[in-house]
DNA sequence: AGGTAGTAAAGATATCATCTTTTAAAATCG
DNA sequence: CGATTTTAAAAGATGATATCTTTACTACCT
């Protein structure tokens, strides 16, 4: 596929003064180009150092440093020995993730956008879960109410099972757009810790998610939709009551 | 504010084989913690290539292998010449944009699957720029709808207005991280040119752009919201009935 | 206020060191 | 004697260093 990427000069350090632009961000420029236009896909050989040295007539550290950058980037993948070099690398769901919960703590979002951008991808991922579930993504979401039934007591093990139920739910929806999107948001707001949660609490947030569950059992989109609304709206209200400000991400202690 | 990132060795390349890990990743590994932990903020110095050499005992060309790596993830901006080096970077969205459409390039999303997250980002802009828009906003909503009408029977300029207007609701939302996410995720779903818009066509999505505005300003959240669902459902609907494969993003001739 | 020179900083090159992978030879077992 | 396994060496690749070149900024002089 074409991805239409921008075009302006202003795109980031593909635009450098001084030189048009350096040896290495030409290199990267160019590898990206191969990759936007199909002549490039994942698994296929980049070249090694030396390769590319040799084809842009550079050295091997200049080669090296555009290969930094395209490692970084997520784009290649580079191995070291015999056989090795850089190639094009798979997808990483994971790296996307931290790139976002870098720019998102550089520019300073409040808890409570990242909540609502969360509430939005939520939303519409328990609205398609309710569409597209399979009969092994129900038994997923049984398993993890058992499961956080049985930890009800355990705070940490709880948090943990019901960030799971989610990543479950949104899974559910077979939309991996959404899903790289809740991890990446909830690197951000998710709290690994939980101290102040409540044996009374986890109970109702399990009502909720068991209610929500059948709702997807059910086909139910519009009522999957509604539920998780509500829900999400109360874990953001819980947070904002505290102390909306960008620094108290860790310190929140609510999640569901 | 503490972000909760990963602490597993196996994310990404910040644990590798052989060495230990590679002198240059074990000084992107420190910055980033100190970024994380709030030592370092947007605009401080990280150091020049000497600097970082001469405290990590290293040469300029670990250092610098480093840095490439941190101004690739956004991390670091980087200047030649005397009081130049490397600063924290502010937040770039674009640069983040960019990331994203890498990875569901190289991840092989479907059409279908971004235009949903795209309908699941824009239905909440709708409902929240309801709540917050400024009479700014609502100025600017005005003056693109104006510079539509008398762009009706351009197509390039119609489907530029038109991404601007989606693009001035979701910043009327007041909620940056939607705008970062709609900004990705246009990327990779808008098409910049658009060759089969009528202008039939193009007054039928003007007039639905009014009465989106209308709800805006009249504060009708849920109103908002389900005509925006229903617009880029229609869109989406477009473009699954052309064919739904990731690689015709680029050929996709609908927009709104 | 403008021009120039000096200095600080990154860009780039050549080269050495170390690590990883592959292949071939030797040893062992049936 | 043939097949399999183990070990060692060679080759290929990146990691890292010292040094030269180019760029950009600042201070000084006219």
């Amino acid at each position: 596929m074409g991805i239409d990427l921008p075009h302006e000069p202003s795109a980031g350090r593909f635009y450098l003064a001084g030189r048009a632009s350096s040896l290495s961000a030409q290199i990267v420029a160019d590898v990206r180009d191969a990759l936007f236009s199909k002549k490039l896909k994942p698994g296929d050989l980049i070249g090694t150092e030396k390769d590319l040295a040799a084809r842009f007539g550079v050295s091997r550290i200049v080669a090296r440093d555009a290969l930094r950058t395209l490692e970084a980037l997520g784009i290649a993948e580079i191995k070291m020995g015999k056989g090795g070099g850089a190639r094009v690398a798979r997808g990483n769901p994971r790296l996307f993730a931290e790139a976002l919960a870098v720019q998102l703590d550089l520019t300073g979002v409040r808890a409570s956008e990242v909540l609502d951008a969360q509430r939005a991808i939520e939303c519409m991922a328990a609205e398609l879960a309710a569409e597209h579930a399979t009969p092994a993504d129900h038994a997923r979401l049984h398993r993890l109410l058992a499961e956080s039934e049985a930890s009800i007591n355990d705070a940490t093990a709880y948090t943990r099972l019901s960030r799971e139920f989610h990543m479950a739910v949104t899974e559910a929806s077979h939309n991996r757009v959404l899903v790289v999107q809740f991890i990446s948001l909830t690197h951000v707001s998710w709290p690994s810790q939980n101290p102040t949660l409540t044996p009374a609490v986890s109970q109702r947030v399990l009502d909720v998610h068991r209610e929500l569950a059948a709702l997807i059992e059910m086909r139910d989109g519009a009522g999957a939709r509604r539920l998780m609304d509500d829900h999400v709206k109360m874990i953001r209200a819980r947070r904002v009551a505290e102390r909306d400000q960008p620094d108290h991400f860790h310190a929140q202690p609510d999640c569901c």
